[in-house]
DNA sequence: AAGTACCC
DNA sequence: CCCG
């Protein structure tokens, strides 16, 4: 039995229902649990629906994995790549979702998907909100690591205005209730080095994809 | 469609 | 040329 050590140094609310826990997610055990999932599973481009390709290279753990293709956006039990089960998500993960949802005030998250995003430096993601998900109750948990990168995050409408927030390795966002829906995303990312990831910034996003 | 293009 |  191990002892955990993820805590936030510090805590910024972004909005209602919505915060940064700053260096929450130190744990190297994360990174390792990334190159095991990756080893399994590896990274790849998607392609959206109208047939572009996603700059992020993505990968997932867990009973379900985040999918883009023609077909268009859904979640998956078995990687299209392999047909098979995507990787189980390394009990770490899943104790760092559940503590930092915790932490933001929302109790018994119980998430069934991690999807991993690569970004290299000129890779961003537009803005977007998550809704591929069968239900809205369960918060999202968005952990950084690697290189640092502009999270823009606005509201439920498009037109809403956005916020941009420094998102460093270690940090982990959470939004959910009233914020579950804002949309989000990220500014190109500038070139660097990091010491435990060189020139990558690593997100996971756990979220409960399936029906309860 | 998490993409791009174009305009101001 | 880049940015929003």
């Amino acid at each position: 039995m191990q002892e955990d050590l993820f805590g936030a140094n510090r805590e910024e609310s972004i909005g209602p229902g919505a915060m940064i826990l700053r260096g929450f997610a130190l744990d190297v055990g994360l990174l390792v649990g990334i190159a095991a999932v990756a080893a399994q599973a590896p990274f790849r481009h998607m392609l959206t629906p109208g047939g572009k390709q996603i700059g992020v290279e993505m990968t997932n753990c867990g009973a379900f994995g985040w999918v883009s293709d023609r077909r268009g956006y859904r979640y998956a039990p078995r990687d299209p790549l392999t047909d098979l089960p995507w990787p189980k998500m390394p009990d770490l993960f899943l104790s760092l979702a559940t503590r930092a949802a915790q932490q933001a005030g929302f109790s018994g998250f119980r998430p069934d998907a991690c999807l991993i995003n690569r970004y290299a430096p000129g890779v961003k993601m537009g803005l977007h909100q998550d809704r591929d998900e069968a239900g809205f109750d369960a918060p999202i948990v968005s952990v950084s690591l690697g290189l640092p990168a502009t999270f823009q995050f606005g509201g439920t409408d498009r037109r809403d205005p956005v916020a941009r927030h420094t998102l460093q390795h270690g940090d982990v966002v959470v939004w959910g209730g009233v914020s579950r829906l804002a949309w989000h995303g990220i500014l190109t990312l500038k070139p660097g080095q990091h010491p435990e990831t060189g020139a990558t910034r690593l997100n996971l996003t756990f979220r409960q994809a399936g029906y309860r």
